[in-house]
Order: structure tokens, then sequence, then C-alpha cells
DNA sequence: GATATTTATTCAAGTTCTTGGATATTTCCG
DNA sequence: CGGAAATATCCAAGAACTTGAATAAATATC
């Protein structure tokens, strides 16, 4: 009877989260807290805050923005000093780069979760996104050029 | 003072296990206690048991072998039913396997840790094991055998 | 620069994890 | 079959982790 509410553990609401993040658009820990609410994962703030560090979760802007947690790869923390222009047709972005770091960015750019692009080539100095339509290549210029400008701050220390 | 030893947690010490067991001829967890002991990493026999079935490690015969733990992929169980005859002749190794299952199989031996593979090619029914000459050859070919006959029984049960 | 908002940290309690010793169970071999 | 060897499991104690409430610190806004 009631509301279901499974105990859910710390890595089950953590995928939750990654999955919130990139599906709505949060700008805050209390507004995390409540759309976790919403599914039935009731937390603290102080929780979504660690949740958030842990993850490596960043804030660009006013939104939460995920990059799956993979400690061989470049860190979206690269893109300021790679990146030298952005440039969006229609459905894609061009995005030029420091010679030889073009790989790196469009790799990045795969990586990181809620942005609908199709597919990424890169070239030498050159990336080309194809997003999933105009409004979702605007979508990520508009955030390349956040993530440039903002200096990349970090949700969390982490331990 | 004297030693110095580190406390060294769960996970390292199940790298070093992991490690170990690849390098050295191991059979039994009181061999694997002893080596961990070498390594300045002191721990009981039950301890070993449960670090082995987490870790998936197998026996084979009188040997253990480590198949990185990766729940994306098949495991070293679906040889028996996979590989239908093995050759090997100097540093080659040529295994036939049911038509369409060559692949996976690779995949396994790619994956197996301790074995001087050099690489792998992999067609639609058979896989050609490169490896680093004609002794590795030949426990690599041994080893197949030996998983295919006896019924890979694993080295642990897991929670 | 003062206040409001957002995020991080401290503290304490409850829970889970980890591990060795002892012992049960299984496997091995003659 | 009957030990002996090897492995798994039970139990208890201590360590480490998780979390919310309270609060401090940082950031944003006017």
């Amino acid at each position: 009877m009631g509301a279901t509410r499974a105990p859910v553990d710390k890595t089950t609401r953590q995928d939750l989260i990654l999955r919130l993040i990139s599906e709505r658009d949060l700008g805050t820990q209390q507004g995390v807290a409540e759309a976790l609410a919403d599914e039935g994962v009731e937390v603290a703030q102080a929780t979504v805050s660690r949740d958030l560090a842990e993850l490596g979760v960043l804030k660009v802007g006013s939104r939460y923005l995920a990059l799956p947690h993979d400690p061989g790869s470049a860190g979206i923390e690269v893109l300021p000093s790679f990146v030298l222009g952005i440039v969006q047709a229609q459905n894609q972005v061009v995005i030029h780069t420091r010679d030889g770091t073009a790989g790196a960015v469009s790799s990045v750019l795969d990586r990181v979760r809620g942005l609908r692009i199709l597919g990424t080539i890169a070239g030498q100095d050159t990336v080309l996104a194809i997003a999933q339509n105009d409004e979702a290549a605007e979508e990520v210029a508009g955030l390349i050029a956040d993530v440039c400008r903002a200096k990349t701050r970090p949700a969390g220390n982490v331990e």
C-alpha cells in the first residue's frame, strides 16, 4: 500500500542523478534533490552535494553537466585550453582547436551526456559535430562556449 | 619501525593477487597467501578464498587463471561450448570453433591474464593466436585444452 | 558590501564491510 | 572407502562508509 519506496543504494541513486541531469535541465542541488524525490528517492541536499562531487559533475553556467568518469581520457576541463573557435551552421558545429588536439576534443564531446550529438569527426585541428537538429546544435555550441568562457568550475572537490 | 607494512586495502590486495597468479604459478590458496606475504601483505586463507571468488578467478587443473572482470563480455566459461579443436604449430595456436563464435573466443583469450599471447585474429570459425614463442604457445594450447576438458570449475561462489 | 542563495563541511549515529579464527564441506588420491 | 589437502562458511569484532541535520563557506545579486 502507499508509495513504493525501495531503499535505493548509493550507486543506483547516482546513476539516477546522471540520468536526471541529462534529461531535465537541473541547476541547483535542491532541484536535483526534488527531481530525485519525484522518482521516489528522498535525500538531503548534503547528499546531493557529495554525489555530484563523486560523479565529477560540472556546473556550466546554470546547468549541470555529466561526463562519465573515465580516468583514462581527457575530461571536459581541457576544452578551454584546446578550443580556439566555434561555428554553428544548421545541425552542425565546427570547432577549431589547437593543432593535434581535435581528437581529444571530439572524444570529450562524444562522452558528455545529454548532448544530442549524433557523431563527431576529428581532423588535425578541426572537429565536426553533427547534432540531432538545429536546436541541438545550438545547444552544443552554446555549451562549449560556456565551458570555455566560464573557467570550468567543478561542482565538487571530491575527497 | 622494522618492516614497512602498509595497511593495504582490499582493492590493492586483489590487484596484487591478479598480478601474482599471472606471474608465478600458484595453485593453492595457501600458496597465494604466502606469495602475498612475500610482498608484505599478510592475510588468512579465508580472505584469499573470498578474494579469488570476488575476482572471478578460475582454477584450471592446478593453476589459477585470472580473467579481468568484465560483465559485458563472454567469460572463459564459454570455451568448452565453443571450442571444437586446438592445434599448435611453433609459436602459433589455431583454434577451431563453432561457426560464428571465433570472435568471442579470441576476445576471451585476449583478456586472460598471464598468457604470453601477442595477439589474436578471428575469422568465422577459426582463431589464430600468436604467442611470444613456442613454449608460450604450448602453454596456451594446453590451457585451452584443460579448460575444455575440466568442466571449468569456478574457484568461488561469490556472494 | 549586505543579503540571499547555493554549496561544502562537520558531527554523530546507524549501517555495512572486512577480516581472522574456528570449523564445516568438498575434493583429491591411494 | 578413508584420511589428507584444499576450500568455503559461520561468527564476532573492529573498521570504514553513508547519511541527515546543522552550520560554515562561497557565490550571486542588488
